[in-house]
Parts: structure tokens; C-alpha cells; sequence
DNA sequence: GTTCTTGTGTGACTTAGGTTACCGAATTTC
DNA sequence: GAAATTCGGTAACCTAAGTCACACAAGAAC
């Protein structure tokens, strides 16, 4: 697999060293790539696929937080690789899903030895620190019609205008219930900003 | 003044390239370090005082993140200073705060020729981001007043088991309102948890 | 002292959203 | 095909928490 498209910025170099430590990883639709309290050896890079990647309630409860694309470095993976500490988060692959993982005992050199790499790492944390921030903006500040919009409007951006979902599945991603969902998609549908049909939504784009 | 008991995990000579690279800035109670839309041209390390990180909302609300204090540094300031994007969380100095500004030219050299330097970072943007997954727990799985039991612990923790404070302040961190606020104080009180007096709430500590 | 300002307490009311309890329609399984 | 399962729609109801209105107490300002 070629990765230079995937990784536009690397050096050639940096990708040969890459993919010379790092071992390609892949995950079926439905596999748990991380979940609460494990401890990560290797910092994942995401080749192909789609992750999703939620928060846990004490209760059994989850919130979706975003998604990992091709591209994509789970953030978690590297702060966590780095400080051997243990996930928070829970991530699964909801397509198939091909990453390459690298060792954490090579981390400390990639820092060092590429400027692109620490500059990917950085990047990636600010990325996240402000998709979280952005969580937080919603769930603080917003009541759940909002929410749902923007639930969906992210849903859309990452998985395209059409989504394979049941409404069961949107109360759980944003801990409400079945119900309340399908009310507030009606009027969603009668605003004319989607279409609903069995397991499946689709936007309007106008 | 003396740097390395406030960051003990630094080589005495980082610290000192630190302090010829940096300068001393000084606030005010009050003062605002940071506010959405800045840009940043150091990254603030604090040596003394108290620093209020607050999530903005669109229509002025506010949300209360987390404490900055002596040892830590600005996550966000780092990175964005690293990327040179516009600051999205605003900061307020709720005590005399003293800070060393490191301009953000040097931080690439800094990561790459010392190693301390390069893991304070890590653990800085871990612990920042652990803190607003653990924000997101509270404003997702929980009610008003697990909220404000969990408001409370942060601030006792961070400003001593008496903080002087009024119930219109707290409705503003948690977004809520003052009635509700006061109406909760009263519960957590009968229940033994605090006691209240004008301005003023006292952890009981049994 | 009196007045003014700020902080708190409380009852009445409203509302978003969670819960319960159905029902029917679409799919899958047999 | 029939039966079972999954998904979505809807009405009635309940509750947390936001809002409104007002009263009162502690300090600050005069």
C-alpha cells in the first residue's frame, strides 16, 4: 500500500522508516480496537476505514465523541503509548479497518529524527482538543433538538448524505432516548432537512 | 525566583535556557490571559497563582473547564502557539498570577534537544484532555446536582475546603441558574455535605 | 442612623425531555 | 406461507430544571 497520498506530508524517508517499525494492523466492522483501561504498546495509524470513538459512563452509558479516518492517528494512542497510561475511551472500527501500528519505544526517536512527524502529533492533539471542545459546546450549551443536528451534520461530513442508522443507535450515541429521537427527526423531516426511512436517513441538500 | 522546585522534572539546564529564552509576564486579579479569537505568540508556563479556563458560547454563555496552576502549562497555548491558530477557550486570572512566556519560535528546538521538555508537553496535553473527557462525563451522564457536587470537589480541590463564591457564579460555570443553584446548595446541605453562609461555602469534611 | 445594593430563599408555573405502554409496519427466520 | 423479531409512531404521563415574581437579610454607601 502506498502511503504518500494517505500521509501527504511525510518525507519519503519518514514513510520508509515507518512502515520499516510499524506493522499494518487490520480490524473487521464491529472489532473493539481500544477499550476502557487498556494499555496501548502501539500508536495507531489509520490507513482505510472508518473508528468510532466514544466515551463510557459509569453506567453502561455512551457518548459518541468523532471519528478516525484515513489519515487519521488516534491521539489517545500516542499520549497514552507515550505516558504508558490506560485508555479512556472506547473505539470501535464500524468498516473494515486497516492501520499501521507503531511500536511506542519508537516514538521518542520519530520525535526527535522528523520535524513532520512532531508536527503531525501536534496537530492531531489540536484537532481533537477541539473537536472535544466543541462536544462540550453542545452538550452544554444546546438543547437536544441542536444537538441532533449537530449529531447529524457530523454524521453526514464523515459517513456521507445517506447514513445507515436506527434511531435506537442516535439515542444511544448521544445518551438520550429511542423516543425523543423520533420525535424530534419528524420535525426535522417536516423542516424538510432530511428524509427518514427504515434504518436509514438521508439529507436534504436542497 | 527559583524554577525547580515549581517544575522538578526539569534538568537545571533547562531551566536555565528556559529563563534566558523567556520572560516573567505578571496579571492581575481579573486579568484576562486569553480570549477566543487571539492568536498566540508564547506559551505560558505559570509559576504562581490561579488561571480559570472557560468554554464560550455563542450567545455569551460560559462554561467552566479546568484550573490552570503553579507547574502546569497552557495545553492550548502550546499548541496553538505551535500552529499559530486563533485561541477558542478563554482564560482569567482569578488570583496575582505569574507566568514564564516562552516565545513559540523556540519550541521546535526545545522538543528536539530536551527530552524533559518533550514529555512535559505529552503530560501536559494528556492531562487536559483526560480533564475534558472526564467535563463531558459530567455534562452528558449526569444531573444538575451530580454536577454541582462535581463543581464543587474540583473547586474545593483547587482553592481549599472554604471558597468564597456566590450561587449566581456557580449558575454561570455550570451554565445554569441561580435559583436552581441555590435550591441544590440547600439539599447538599441538609445533606451534611457543605454549609453556606453569604458569599461563602464551607466543605464539611467530617 | 437611613437608603441602596447585592445575595439568598421560596412558591407557582412552564417546558424539554425522559418513561411507559401501546400499536403497526417492515424484515428476517423458520 | 406463518411466526418472530426489529424498527418506528404516538399518546399519556412524570420529573428535572428553567423562569417569574417577590420577599427578606446582610453589607455598603450615604
Amino acid at each position: 500500500m502506498n502511503l504518500q497520498p494517505i500521509f501527504p506530508r511525510f518525507s519519503p524517508e519518514l514513510i520508509k522508516h515507518l512502515v520499516e517499525i510499524g506493522q499494518v494492523v487490520k480490524f473487521e466492522e464491529g472489532d473493539m480496537l481500544m477499550r476502557p483501561g487498556q494499555y496501548f504498546k502501539n500508536s495507531l495509524l489509520i490507513l482505510e476505514g472508518q473508528v468510532k470513538l466514544y466515551r463510557d459512563g459509569d453506567n453502561g452509558e455512551e457518548f459518541f465523541l468523532y471519528y478516525l479516518e484515513k489519515g487519521n492517528a488516534c491521539a489517545l494512542s500516542m499520549i497514552c503509548a507515550a505516558k504508558n497510561e490506560a485508555s479512556v475511551i472506547k473505539a470501535t472500527a464500524i468498516t473494515r479497518v486497516m492501520a499501521l501500528a507503531i511500536p511506542i519505544q519508537h516514538m521518542d526517536e520519530l520525535m526527535k529524527n522528523h520535524v513532520q512527524w512532531y508536527y503531525f502529533v501536534l496537530e492531531t492533539y489540536r484537532k481533537r482538543f477541539n473537536e472535544l471542545l466543541e462536544v462540550i459546546d453542545q452538550v452544554a450549551f444546546h438543547s437536544m433538538d441542536e444537538k441532533l443536528e449537530f449529531y447529524l451534520k457530523r454524521q453526514f461530513e464523515s459517513l456521507g448524505n445517506r447514513i445507515m442508522i436506527t434511531h435506537q443507535q442516535i439515542a444511544d450515541d448521544l445518551n438520550s432516548s429511542r423516543e425523543v429521537i423520533s420525535r424530534l427527526l419528524k420535525k426535522m423531516e417536516a423542516r424538510k432537512r432530511i428524509v427518514i426511512s427504515r434504518n436509514e436517513i438521508t439529507r436534504v441538500t436542497i
